[in-house]
DNA sequence: ATTAAAATATGATAAAAGTCATATTTAGGA
DNA sequence: TCCTAAATATGACTTTTATCATATTTTAAT
């Protein structure tokens, strides 16, 4: 479904909705430790999402990573698309290059329900609404 | 959602279902070419599927891979836990360890709907199903 | 029996994904 | 202005997944 790194990056990105903002930076690690990814490698992988605006981040003394309120709206399709790629989702279960709606291949009709809801799902709901979920206990940590 | 592997497997014994029978049985080179995958990848992965007699095959002159009448009726799901072990599609999205229904992470309820259901099917449909809609023109090769 | 055609077993190589290390740049504070 | 703390850039290393190659075993036909 989603790589190891999206899965990273979602995590990391969550962790800052729900504990930094413009005011209240934070560094890489003290990132990593509580979503238990590897320092090195959340660094990189919030570095090609600054790069890309979904986090934001200042350098420097009392610098650090955060989410500005921009940055809330993030939705979540935008986040696996930077790190897998657009294709990683849309590509057919056999990666069938023929197979679309009209010649669908023997599993295409099978997975289609799952699968257009789930990434329809990555499309409308922002890291926001997951940061209120856990707000509200409706969903838990620790990542 | 797959391995690579799984979607090669899937095709194999998919195409095994239509063209194959215990007097008409295909060896390794016929089926590597329509399927598009390397010779000696599926011969791998057949021997595999033929260990968890999930495909049969006699060696020698004449010999090759078939699909019995028992074989027909493999759970597409054993398919998948044979070539990718079955954690793959039980794991949370996060791959978090501690994540279930009572205290369910932040994408678990987000994905519950589509992931069970896909497993669902993929419990309840044999390989004879897909290749039933196959000849009835409900889906369509090539592989 | 001998031969040839097939699967099987095993392991080697290649590519991709994941992980780690180091040097550079930026910015704040003394 | 100088020093230090942070992100950033780049690239090397490791592990996993995918792919390929070769030697062995089995079986049918002659």
């Amino acid at each position: 479904m989603f790589s190891n790194s999206s899965k990273y990056a979602i995590k990391a990105v969550l962790y800052l909705a729900i504990h930094s903002s413009e005011s209240k930076k934070i560094r890489v690690k003290n990132i990593s430790e509580p979503i238990n990814v590897p320092q090195a490698y959340i660094a990189k992988l919030l570095q090609e999402l600054s790069r890309h605006r979904i986090v934001s981040s200042t350098r420097g003394p009392n610098g650090g990573f955060f989410l500005s309120d921009a940055n809330m709206k993030t939705l979540l399709i935008e986040i696996v698309n930077v790190i897998d790629g657009e294709d990683r989702l849309n590509s057919c279960l056999l990666s069938l290059h023929n197979c679309n709606s009209e010649k669908p291949c023997p599993l295409h009709d099978f997975a289609r329900p799952f699968r257009t809801n789930f990434i329809e799902s990555l499309e409308q709901n922002t890291i926001e609404d997951l940061a209120r979920d856990v707000k509200r206990g409706k969903s838990f940590l620790p990542l």
